[in-house]
DNA sequence: CCCTTTTCACCTAGGTGGTAAGAT
DNA sequence: ATCTTACCACCTAGGTGAAAAGGG
């Protein structure tokens, strides 16, 4: 999967606007995507699995990169996850007006007859934070030698957190964002600081925020797939 | 414990002149140079403990610096563990001429009748490692909010290591050195390097490396003190 | 004989979803 | 009813010294 850039191309710093980000693992997210992908969010913080890594090339070697995650609400709903009330239509995912984007509509899929419905409109809004990757800043050939990993992101629903993790509402929809910043130099450098940066959006990547797995085939997915899940594995071993 | 820092006070950049480290667990490791400290080598690398870590002032909040700690050896000897051939003399612990160095003395502990002695000639010096301390560079502010640790640090005798691990010989004594590096922002700061460093050596903090403890107060005190050997105390517990 | 290597049980530290109880 | 929390067994990952085996 490459990212969708934004419709800017205008303006970029020469250090940036090379720069390109492939997903890693991207298969594994688009088979959670097929399901329709739920992250935990707890008090404490939970990591994000599958965890997003990405590949980068085309930074310049020598100059300093900040790396740095933020999530933003894909529409203004809340969600619930059940039985559609009548017949068909009203809300559940892929019927209405308005889902016709087709990367960001929501999967298809239902369990049983369980599924995702529109619940009335969004909780106000989370404290935006951000995530820098923990080895920002480094060079440009540092970030490049090997995959970039944000397995240390943690997600929670505590508004009141202070360990500095995403906070996000559950039951809402996010779309993760990745950023690449060059560190310039310059002095007054906040003066360019719009063309400083350059953000990667893979829409593989959207997830909703529960407190607890609502899709059965997503907690057997995850449960299949992320080591640490290992004890809940029924049978046959596949490497 | 305060290091010595050298003789030369003389033509130290600013931003390093004023450093200053404090040695943390100061009294666990003057417990176990007490006793002679032993710091197990493995070819794959094993941790120190107890672990270097110091606390950090008089650094410029503002300017970046590099952490790092080398090994250097505290004589030209091999030892080996055991009992004294004949009377006392003959190249143990403090019983030679030379042994006037206060702070680089070897302990006079001996577990039993047997004790370090010499053996001969240092074995060929192994290739002259450094560790950066994974957080560099930083800057002054960051490595002073907190205690620096060099957990990551390992130590090997494995002369074709490539795991970038700090190479020593087996039965040889050594002293830690940690060192403050501003990363100098000047074109051509190579000329200015020997200004833009300040080391530390803290005498307590030497040790005779061995693939295997010699000395059973060494053991045990590791034993009631490391937490990763907790699986080997006998009996009642203390805080 | 002395030193080194390998393997192991036993820890620390922390990431999983299940489960039952709690909250609204 | 629906969502959240706290606790738990069960993992991954890796740091301990003991003990036995290996090597010069």
């Amino acid at each position: 999967g490459w990212a969708s850039e934004g419709l800017r191309s205008s303006g970029k710093n020469r250090r940036v606007c090379h720069a390109a980000a492939r997903l890693e693992m991207g298969s594994l997210w688009e088979e959670f995507n097929r399901l329709g992908t739920e992250m935990i969010v707890t008090k404490a913080g939970r990591r994000m699995f599958p965890t997003f890594q990405v590949k980068l090339s085309g930074l310049d070697p020598l100059a300093d990169y900040v790396l740095l995650m933020d999530f933003i609400p894909l529409d203004d709903k809340r969600y619930r996850w059940g039985r559609s009330y009548g017949d068909a239509g009203a809300g559940e995912w892929g019927a209405g007006p308005g889902s016709a984007q087709p990367l960001l509509a929501p999967p298809r899929y239902a369990f049983h007859s369980s599924s995702w419905l529109a619940a009335g409109r969004a909780d106000p809004a989370a404290p935006g934070r951000v995530h820098f990757h923990p080895d920002s800043p480094a060079k440009g050939a540092q970030w490049m030698r090997q995959i970039v990993s944000f397995d240390k992101l943690k997600l929670t629903n505590n508004l009141l957190d202070d360990n500095g993790h995403i906070i996000l509402n559950s039951m809402h929809r996010y779309q993760p964002r990745f950023h690449v910043v060059f560190v310039d130099p310059r002095r007054d450098s906040e003066r360019f600081a719009h063309q400083n940066f350059k953000s990667f959006s893979f829409p593989e990547t959207q997830f909703m925020a529960v407190t607890a797995y609502q899709n059965h085939r997503i907690t057997q997915l995850k449960i299949a797939s992320n080591p640490f899940a290992k004890g809940f594995r029924d049978g046959d071993p596949e490497p």
